[in-house]
DNA sequence: TTCAACGTGAACTGATCTGTTAATCTTTAT
DNA sequence: ATAAAGATTAACAGATCAGTTCACGTTGAA
């Protein structure tokens, strides 16, 4: 339980995605400002001078640690929606019974790049250009099963999937409640019934 | 004692409410986490020593601040609302085009309670059971008007609202851009034909 | 064995955090 | 006028913040 991973031989590129890792959960649950670098080397079990040989500051950390998010949250929102259906349209829809599943889980606590965002307001800031890119390359899929399912109007209908979705995240983080997810769905299958 | 309490509090009644007034832009612009007391005493002009004479912590003024903005912003939509428009359906449908008037403010940031919950995520927190209370009380308000309105599923129909609402803000504030509005707009307005 | 290279954690900056204390200034009521 | 009460400045706790320094332990090569 405290610190039961052994410090391996060299801190290789093992160690620093170990680190990105171990760190992703903390500033997840606890917030980016709240969660101080002598917690992250406490929890992660490397030591502050580790963490400050692979990154210099605490943002470029945190740009880690969404870049894992974006690319982790990617594989198992598109893989789950691959697994339940076989059909875009399907799949499309099937992202809300995805989304229930993630709501599900003890450790939601809403969307991360949402919760940066909201922590880091600059419009210049990286961290909040970096969580834009993430709900855009989610657009992008959505976009393209659309087109693969033949809507004319695909950039309105991912568009749409989108907002639903972050609706949906922000409602279920706020109330506890999976429900949301199931809602959004059933105002997505009017959408889709309505576009052409 | 009754007259000492009342006395002071008709004293620092205008002081008090001066200060969460001065306090709200900056908490709202700068997160909760990331504005000192420091940062509070001098941008209000009241001194640390007197907001700790009105306020315990840093948590009740932030709460007392949250209670404000919950106030003048209910008190904005819903008179905007009106104003837009006459009829029950039609003022659910103007809240989009507030919505909208809101999104192009420069001082746009966002939904302070979303961002509230997204610092303060733990399920006990008064901060987090506060910013639900405010998104609730939205829906209570959609609820009336979309029962007015005659519609018989105007439970569901108020939720999908909210969730257009906050999907709306949220890509809002991420995105920089007041299209989210009018795209929820359009979608809120297929679902409130699709139900009756 | 010996030496050099290197990653490591404990201890340390100096700044900032929330919250307090003490002395001084302003106001107000009698 | 005078005393009580309020509000202010300014300094101060004690903790924690991001980030750095340094002595130590382990390693590998000779």
């Amino acid at each position: 339980m405290h610190n039961a991973v052994k410090q391996e031989a060299t801190m290789s590129h093992n160690k620093r995605a170990e680190l990105i890792q171990n760190a992703l959960p903390l500033f997840y649950r606890n917030g980016f400002h709240a969660t101080g670098m002598d917690l992250v080397a406490k929890e992660t079990g490397v030591s502050k001078t580790s963490i400050y040989k692979h990154f210099r500051t605490k943002e470029d950390l945190i740009r880690a640690v969404l870049q894992l998010r974006d690319e982790n949250f990617r594989t198992w929102l598109f893989g789950r929606m691959e697994a339940l259906s076989d059909t875009p349209k399907g799949q499309l829809l099937a992202m809300f019974d995805a989304l229930e599943e993630w709501f599900l889980e003890d450790k939601f606590q809403g969307c991360m790049f949402i919760k940066a965002s909201a922590e880091f307001q600059s419009k210049e800031d990286a961290i909040n250009l970096q969580s834009f890119d993430h709900k855009r390359l989610l657009e992008d899929h959505f976009h393209n099963l659309a087109a693969e399912a033949g809507y004319a109007q695909a950039t309105q209908l991912s568009r749409e999937l989108l907002l639903l979705k972050e609706g949906a995240i922000v409602l279920a983080a706020m109330s506890h409640s999976h429900a949301p997810a199931m809602q959004a769905k059933r105002m997505a299958e009017v959408l889709l019934s309505e576009t052409n």
